[in-house]
DNA sequence: ATTAATATCAGTAACAGTTCCTATTATTGA
DNA sequence: TCAATAATAGGAACTGTTACTGATATTAAT
């Protein structure tokens, strides 16, 4: 039985009004301006909560801290080789994916992840100049 | 400039005779055989000195440790949600994703990674009995 | 073949990111 | 209002990985 707090409801506050998909340090210092004695472990723990309630995503890049995003619907992610931010690609649902790799492969597809990478506009200009 | 040693050659060797993504520790535990006093540290830096090369891939699920591939050809994995194994997906790559994500995108699309997320051949046997 | 230069090594300490533990506090249903 | 218990703060512990150091192996030039 889960039950209500206020830490948890500010974390997914945070998330929700942010579109630079933070990592859990920044979260939590993000959250230490309303409340100053949270703790890391339980910034990490509601966001492993809220993760697996499916009410936010963990985006885990292979770089650095895993960053989280606060829209848990399925979309794809991009990476920047540059300076490691991570941006959202708007681009449907590639359901046909899935099927594809049905095709080649003897288990239950479920779903995919897709993250590109490359140079982000900030990043490109930065690098013309 | 890069010298030679028969460690990283071992290593490389383990990697192009199995198919099922070892992790570093894995790795480690077969060239142990060969070279009883090798270092795990050393594995690591060869394992990322090849990734850096292009000889092998790095793979990063997300859950555990990082995974390593020695085919260095652009291919897509996937990962089981039961077991945590990882396979690959024989599906040809999807070179259109990228100009679709440019179309969306005002940075510069290098590439993608794909990873197919479900339940292994093993696991859905498993499940089924 | 010997040597000098230096990349790589083994061993281990340090590090980053994350999870776990415990006593205390907050929330909830009765 | 109170009892049951989920969530907390604080910090220790853990996992995976990288960095440091003196010793060793490889390489190119003699």
């Amino acid at each position: 039985m889960i039950k209500y707090s206020r830490q948890r409801e500010s974390i997914k506050q945070c998330l929700a009004g942010r579109y630079d998909h933070p990592t859990a340090e920044t979260v939590y210092l993000s959250i230490k301006e309303e409340f100053p004695n949270i703790s890391l472990g339980t910034v990490y723990r509601n966001l492993s909560l809220l993760s697996d309630l499916g009410e936010i995503q963990k985006i885990t890049t292979g770089v650095g801290p895993d960053r989280f995003d606060g829209n848990p619907a399925p979309h794809y992610h991009f990476l920047c080789k540059g300076c490691g931010c991570v941006m959202d690609i708007k681009l449907d649902n590639q359901h046909d994916l899935n099927e594809k790799a049905s095709n080649a492969f003897p288990g239950e597809i479920e779903g995919h992840r897709i993250q590109f990478y490359g140079t982000c506009p900030d990043c490109k200009i930065k690098i013309a100049t």
